[in-house]
Formats: C-alpha cells, structure tokens, sequence
DNA sequence: CTTCGGTATATTGGATACGAAGTACAAACA
DNA sequence: TGTTTGTACTTCGTATCCAATATACCGAAG
C-alpha cells in the first residue's frame, strides 16, 4: 500500500467568488457603496449568474456587503459608529485570545513572531506600508490561532475582515513615526506574551488594540 | 417636511425559508445530523431549489448548518469543546453588553424585565420549561437591544443562535429547583442592573452566564 | 421652472430544465 | 467473507425564461 497526498477540492465556485470579492473589497479595489451586479461579476469570471449569488450571500453574512430588496448588493459603508463598536467588540475578545494562547505559548511561536516583528522593523525602515499591513495581519492571525478556540477565531476575524478595508486605507498614510510605534508596540506584545503572564499580556493587547482603534478614528474623523 | 417610516419589504422567499428551517433547528424538530436535502425542503415549502439553497447558505454562516462538498447540507452537531468556546466568548460579550446597556437604563426598561421575570416566576411555579425558555431568549435579547451596539447584537445573538437547539433540548429535564434558581438569578440580575452600578452588573451576568454553562454542560456530559 | 406622469430599461428574485460529477448503497461476484 | 461494480441519488453549476420593481429619462401640464 502507499500513500498519496488527497487532492483538496474544496473550493466550489461560489468560494472562489466569494473569495475573490473579499479580496477586491479588502483590497479596496471595489469602493464603498458599490453596486455588485450579478450578471456583470458573471460575465467577469466567466461562470453563471448561480455561483456569484451564493458567493455575494457569503459576503453578506460576512458583513463586507449589505442588500436591498430588489436593488441589489453593494460594498458595506462603515459607519464611525460602527467602527467604535468593532474595536470594543475585538478589545474583548483579543484578551480572550490571549488568555487562551498563552498557555500554549512555545519556543517556536516565539521565534515565529520575533521573526514578523523583525520583518516589521525592516519593512518600517523601508517605509514599505503594504508590507507592514500584511506582517501585521500574520502576526495577529498567529495569534488567533495559537488560542485552539475554533469560534473565537472565526468570530475575531470575521470581525478583522470587516474593517480590514478601512484599516489598509488608513495604513497607506501613516506616518514614519506612526510606523516604528508600531513596531514598538507589537514587540512589546511578544516580551511580555514571552513572560507567559496572562494578566499584563491581555492589558498590552488591550492597548495595542485601543491603540489602533485612536489612530484609525482620527484618520476617519476628518473623512466624513 | 415631515418624516415617514420607509415600507420595508425585506422579505424574499430564501429569507422565509431559512426562517422556517432556522426555528425546525432550534426547536429539535430536525434533529442533528439530518440531511437536508434540497428537492425535498423546496417540496415541502412549495418553492423550487433556488431560494432554498441561498438559504440554507444564510443558515450555514449562521453555525447552525455545516456542508460537506458534494455531500450537502447537514445540521450542526455540536462538540462539547465548541459548547465550552461559545460560552467563553459569551461571558466575555455579555459583560460588554451590560457595559453599554447599563447607561441606557430607564423605568421602562426595568419594568420591562421585572415583568419578564415575574412571568418567568410563574411559568417556573407550573413547571411550564418551554415558557421559561422563551422568557428567558425574550429577557436576554432586551438587554443586548438596550446596549444599542448593533454590531455587538448581531455577534451574541448569533452565537446564542447556534447553541439554541442545546438549549432548549437541556431546559427539557431542568428540575424544579433549577427552574427556581433560574428565576432568582434573572431576578438578582435585575436587581444589580437597577442601581446602575455597572461592574456589579457585569459580575453578576458573567456569573449567569458561567451557571448556565455549568448546567448545560453536566446535561451534555452523560450524554455523549 | 417645477411637478407630475408615463415609458423605457435594467436588475433582482425566482422557476425550470438539464448535465456533469461525486457519493452511497446494495447486489453480484470471487 | 470481503471486494467490485453498478445504479440511483444528490449536489453544483449552466442556460433560459419570466414577473416584479427600481431608476432614469422625457415630455406635458400647471
């Protein structure tokens, strides 16, 4: 007998739909507000207008698209309010991350997010933002994972994801300065996660996350 | 110029049929582990296969319903690990709900619940489970809609949705003390809430929420 | 010039029929 | 008994069609 690696097919056609919409919304290639027309997003993607639905369903469950009857779907506006609401939201449930994650705190992942806040520091030096955003997505998500609680996981970044549209707007004009406290704030993280003392990981979290939550309201405060 | 409340018609047929299958779910009458089978849901409601499948997809990203490729829908079967998940993040949430909620107490809202509980305490009186039951769903969702944190509502609501049929299967074989005891923590609840003093408050829901866990888990345990 | 009404167009939401592909199950076979 | 095969069933997606409704435009009436 021998042993093949199972072809994944996971991937029905609605999720590479879904998919790819998230990506283009988070990315912010489609604009608040946008109208998503089935047929137009069919005839893209070269499938039915059946896949595209189920897809767009996904997104709106996700909250990054909202429907009115018999009008359509369109790209979710957020609104400050909602904002503020997302960040108490995530403040809550990242010390619950952190409290779970600790105790499964190894070497390993250690050396895993040094290396992400290192990248963090070259990508900052370099003023390389985009990277930057992505390092920081990796970090958190490590994170997440590192906690085992399936639905917290699910839960906090569903959360990420519907603002995650906001944040890499806001991320495109932030300042060197902003930068290296970034960094810096994300290095604390891991010293005292390294501590493996449950209690002032959560407050640094807390901080980290309130933290971005100032920086990413006063960028919005003189948008709308 | 004067204001009217715009006529919503925010009811397509997939809406009506996760509705339908949503309470089949939360009620047990489908029990966990059925199949739900396209052609014979669009059947039994008389529609054609379309709507059904958009809304079994609602149902999905509701956590109520899980899908295997190729193989279909199925109802979610809960794993005494997810149980244990969801309620940590509960308690977690639900202390920010009583956080925002606090702030809006009114006389109404405390007569409200006072109501509430009072009722709770004569369907407890009659041993009548199922009233308790929707007493309590009514007395905890006054609360997250007095928060008036709309983001933070739809994330607790959805995670009480996906333990509802657990809930209610468990409140079947709840004894008389229990029922008893039940009543007096919604009541201790009310009590705290009304001098507004919101730490007590959020002490007092963690603890009811953490009782609650503790009892639906015994119930779980001898059972698988 | 604004308001009203009609018309044209586009889009959604749903119905229906069909086919390809995967799954389950039972019967036939070794 | 254990394996193979065949068949029925189900999902997932395609292709078309249709009714209801939203929107935009245009012209006429006030």
């Amino acid at each position: 007998m021998f042993e093949l690696e199972p072809i994944k097919q996971s991937d029905s056609l609605s999720d590479e739909v879904a998919r790819r919409l998230r990506r283009a919304i988070k990315r912010g290639d489609l604009p608040r507000g946008t109208h998503l027309v089935e047929q137009e997003i069919a005839e893209q993607f070269l499938v039915s207008r059946m896949p595209v639905r189920i897809g767009i369903q996904k997104l709106i469950d996700e909250g990054l698209v909202f429907k009115e009857p018999r009008r359509g779907a369109f790209v979710h506006t957020f609104s400050s309010k909602e904002l503020d609401e997302v960040y108490s939201i995530r403040v809550a449930l990242e010390k619950l991350v952190v409290q779970f994650a600790v105790p499964n705190w190894s070497i390993e992942i250690e050396a895993e997010l040094e290396g992400i806040v290192g990248q963090m520091r070259q990508a900052a030096a370099a003023g390389d933002r985009q990277k930057g955003f992505e390092l920081d997505s990796k970090f958190h998500s490590i994170l997440w994972e590192l906690s085992q609680h399936s639905i917290l996981i699910e839960v906090v970044s569903s959360l990420r994801s519907r603002i995650s549209r906001f944040l890499a707007e806001a991320n495109e004009v932030l300042s060197p300065a902003e930068l290296n406290h970034h960094v810096a704030a994300h290095q604390a993280l891991v010293d005292v996660l390294k501590q493996r003392d449950i209690e002032r990981a959560q407050d640094a979290i807390a901080d980290h996350i309130l933290d971005a939550h100032e920086r990413i309201r006063n960028y919005y405060s003189y948008l709308d």
